[in-house]
DNA sequence: ACCTGAACACCGTTCAAGT
DNA sequence: ACCTGAACACCGTTCAAGT
């Protein structure tokens, strides 16, 4: 629509940088989705050239790179330092899970895979520090912070991706059938049965419930005391 | 490079039909990803123009989603009848996961997402039959059984991810520096410390550590009995 | 009904040419 | 150093025309 405009004039900006670029997109992202991005859509937008954009970014896929970790940035995990350490873990992965779903048109990008092992590490550590202060010794807490880590990642792609599936009348009927084919004449009963609330669940209360067992299995296998902080595991540290 | 082959001659296929596409497609995934995939590449491969697959496939959306279900379509969960709860549960889920690894191409595609409900009910229904058969409620057990499910799909959408990640040199440097910027004094020193093994872990073993979690969560809230089967939980049932 | 040939709009990328 | 204009190769999709 807009010719691009000269550099420089009103209501232009003087210079185009690679952070400008980024910003932009980082806001056509959260209005469009991802698949509207286009290094010629973000130039006109602008006001410049496809092959200007293609100067300061070297491709898309360094683009996409660029707006990931430009995104990833501004996180910084609560650090609550007070309370029972169930309690504590559980706001740390709360608000581990709204800042997923926050970037949801990002998490299936290939970018932001290759950032995950990265990019949340001081969650990792922050849920760390927690179970080592509640007396887990030193390998199990690592795993176990891990494993909180990658359940609240799994319900928050889940949610993720459902909640920007566009067509919500248009059902993919052929995977519901084959899964149906499949199953026995036992199970068929009770899928028809409890095929509504299958399909429709609380995203907020599956979080909890999943948590809730998670911790509670933790607490069984890494036998921390119930509720004294500081408490010695009983079991030692492998190393 | 070949020209589109007359259909009906001697070594090309009398009749393009919709299923020798998507067999071809799927082919073609496994062998180069899922970016190779394109309506004229597909074509030449089957000796014929791009206008004649978009004759039989809508759009390209609709044939990734062709792909997609025939993918699933072939997915069969074991029914492992005998021995205890968790085994039987353990023994369902590394299934599940080896079967989510094997579609690592597919499984970030927005077609997955939308078959992600139900494509694997009956991996779900397969679970709760267990827990059910073990003396869980009826609502806990499905509750119980969807977070076993859940926790699988994680670990193996974080495994596909970290495979076909594909430059193993070019690590996203940016995004581990704003994940270390944000680290407290005190965490830096043990993410220092304790950086190469938390880059290069066993995803065997993290899954096994996961699962084992889960289902000593679930034996402490559902309050099943350890060895006997058939108990009732003590907890009665919401409904 | 099924397929070709040709066109269309759009894409990422490159590159000589300007400033 | 930074940007334009033009081109290139490729893409999905459409459509009149053939059989």
């Amino acid at each position: 629509m807009t010719l691009p405009r000269a550099r420089g004039t009103a209501g232009s900006h003087p210079r185009l940088t690679r952070e400008e670029i980024v910003r932009v997109a980082l806001r056509t992202l959260e209005r469009d989705g991802l698949e509207q991005i286009t290094l010629r859509r973000l130039a006109e937008e602008l006001g410049v050239t496809a092959a200007a954009v293609s100067w300061h970014v070297r491709s898309k896929d360094e683009l996409v790179d660029a707006i990931v970790q430009a995104s990833l940035r501004t996180l910084r995990p609560p650090q609550p330092e007070s309370g029972e350490w169930t309690g504590r873990l559980r706001e740390l992965h709360t608000w581990f899970r709204a800042s997923l779903l926050e970037r949801r048109h990002l998490v299936f990008t290939p970018a932001f895979r290759r950032a995950l092992p990265y990019a949340f590490v001081p969650v990792e550590l922050a849920g760390t520090r927690i179970l080592r202060e509640a007396g887990v010794a030193e390998g199990d807490a690592e795993g176990a912070s891990r494993l909180l880590h990658w359940h609240t990642i799994a319900v928050a792609l889940n949610e993720a991706g459902a909640a920007h599936a566009p067509p919500p009348g248009r059902t993919p009927r052929p995977v519901l059938d084959g899964a149906i084919e499949s199953l026995t004449a036992a199970d068929f009963a009770s899928f028809i049965e409890r095929l509504p609330e299958m399909l429709d669940t609380d995203p907020d209360r599956t979080f909890a419930f999943g948590l809730d067992c998670l911790l509670r299995g933790l607490q069984r296998r890494l036998l921390i005391a119930r509720s004294s902080r500081g408490t010695r595991a009983r079991r030692p540290s492998k190393r």
